[in-house]
DNA sequence: TACTGATAGTCAGTATACTGAGTAAATCCT
DNA sequence: AGGATTTACTCAGTATACTGACTATCAGTA
């Protein structure tokens, strides 16, 4: 029988695990109180301002049910607030409010260390191939599960 | 502002949300119905029999809480049983059913084709590369998780 | 032996992720 | 135009994972 440590599954539930867990210490010390998901959602959403919420799951990944919960808490929060959509009727769009910048301009630099922190294992040539290699991993199989990266389709 | 593809945290995220989704595929295909993480504390306890609650969590790098849950629900499919352990009345000791082992054997081939289909994208010598710097990467930070591994402390 | 600290397990609460089902609205297509 | 299909979102239910708190027990020590 193989052993775990030659799963790829497992050492990725394992690696996402510890950098879940490094990503909460360095943002708690910076004094904010966000989760990796929130961020990234927050993050796609100042870059691609005005998008729903499809498009935003589809910009990084998450499943429709799941990216309902992520956007109450962050709304709950006062980072960004749901609107209708004036082109269709069924769809909510995302605005980032003030409060919602401000909070991802500040907690940019932990998000910056704690990604160091979670490859302080590697030499920066390693890293450059250990991120190659997953994107390279992730890109064959993106349409495997239930909720495939999409490029963000520019407006009709 | 740094791009979602160079972010290993959100890299860590994606590969294990894809990955167990394959996991699920290949195992319901071959007719049988385990979890990742409940397959991996079935072959820990199979490679490491009589063990206690945290001793299975330590080698899988469970957390404490975590683990309760995954064997309630192992022992609700008659895999294995819970038992008051001679030597430490605060602990539990495992045991698989003859089902527990049978079920493993079976489904350790759909196991092993899901571990081939979400690497399809790397040859073998990246393969090879690509779970080196995981396994590297991993024991940098194995202790900033509340669930480190541990290796199976011998009986006392 | 009593005291202290550590350990095994559980429980309540919160946050991802999924399946599957359902509603409402848009789009396609003839 | 009208019917079929697709899409956007939500909800209920289940399974990881965590924090923090709690009980019971064990182990070390004065």
């Amino acid at each position: 029988m193989r052993d775990n440590n030659d799963m790829p599954g497992h050492l990725a539930r394992r690696f996402q695990q510890i950098a879940v867990a490094i990503f909460h210490a360095e943002v708690e010390a910076a004094g904010y109180d966000l989760t990796p998901v929130q961020y990234a959602a927050l993050a796609a959403l100042q870059q691609n301002p005005g998008i729903d919420q499809a498009t935003l799951a589809g910009l990084i990944a998450y499943d429709r049910t799941t990216i309902t919960g992520v956007i109450d808490r962050l709304v709950q929060k006062r980072l960004l607030v749901r609107m209708a959509s004036a082109r269709d009727r069924r769809a909510n769009v995302l605005e980032m409010t003030d409060y919602g910048h401000a909070t991802l301009e500040g907690v940019v630099p932990a998000v910056e260390a704690a990604q160091k922190v979670m490859l302080r294992g590697l030499t920066a040539e390693e890293t450059t191939q250990f991120l190659e290699l997953f994107r390279k991993a992730i890109s064959a199989v993106n349409d495997l599960s239930r909720a495939p990266l999409k490029t963000a389709a520019r407006d009709a």
